[in-house]
DNA sequence: GCTTGACTTAGAGTTAACTCGAAGTGATAT
DNA sequence: ATATCACTTCGAGTTAACTCTAAGTCAAGC
């Protein structure tokens, strides 16, 4: 199965200008052309944004997923070099998810404070003697 | 305690620049001055950038963190949209949490497909004949 | 009293990742 | 065959969040 780059973007929820920019990025490096010079992307290429979606949502720098496409077009030799980079970017993307649930945990206990009716009672009496703050 | 601007930019891991301009943006309403103009950061401001940095970590952007730090500024009486503006962040996090789990499984896929040695050998067998795709 | 160093401001510059516009080409519908 | 439409390229513009520079102020130590 074959699809056109819009059909493409629209799976993606990218536009057609992203994915020409991810092309000339060098992030695409397998996609073929039609005689009149229009992308052609297989089921094979849809992995591959999928891929680079996944690596873009992680916050891998577009240079660094360029290098990494780079690396495929040369086949089985470079199989190392990509394991490790995404190895790396593994546990980058675990810290992630650790940090953002330390930060859930703050935002849930700011909320907390706010449910508290003792906590508004507190603030509403504050309000003409000091100013109002870190709350 | 107080604090000088240097040091809560080194308890934060920001710049100094950075605190400035959060400043400016209307991200920190409540800091004082010392005579000759100096920023000067008490106990609870240290909770505020605390929350600053929670919420620009997990995304806010400093537009909607001023909007905060305004409502913050009025007291009591804009609890209610306080409320309910992290009631909303706090689902936005937890949606980026579940993306970030979606992708470190297609990440882990991944390697997990580099470490099969007969996926190895079928790419090094590809190598002649067609152009290794989507790997 | 002068130097040093940390601070101040306003505003310009940078970076990453798009995002858009202009000008043009090729295939399909009338 | 001509209008439409999706596609092409190149390059300029945008946005958010810094990041830095220049010019200046202030307090403490020699």
């Amino acid at each position: 199965m074959n699809y056109t780059i819009n059909e493409v973007a629209q799976k993606f929820g990218l536009s057609a200008h992203t994915l020409r920019y991810y092309d000339k990025e060098g992030l695409l490096p397998f996609i073929e052309r039609t005689t009149s010079g229009n992308r052609v992307f297989t089921d094979a290429d849809l992995n591959w944004v999928a891929l680079i979606c996944c690596l873009k949502d992680t916050g891998m720098p577009i240079k660094e997923m360029k290098t990494y496409s780079q690396w495929a077009t040369l086949g089985a030799e470079t199989i190392d070099e990509r394991k490790q980079m995404l190895t790396e970017h593994r546990l980058e993307v675990t810290r992630q998810i650790e940090k953002l649930q330390q930060n859930l945990k703050l935002i849930d206990e700011k909320i907390e404070f706010y449910n508290d009716p003792d906590n508004i009672e507190l603030m509403e009496k504050m309000k003409e003697r000091v100013r109002s703050r870190a709350n």
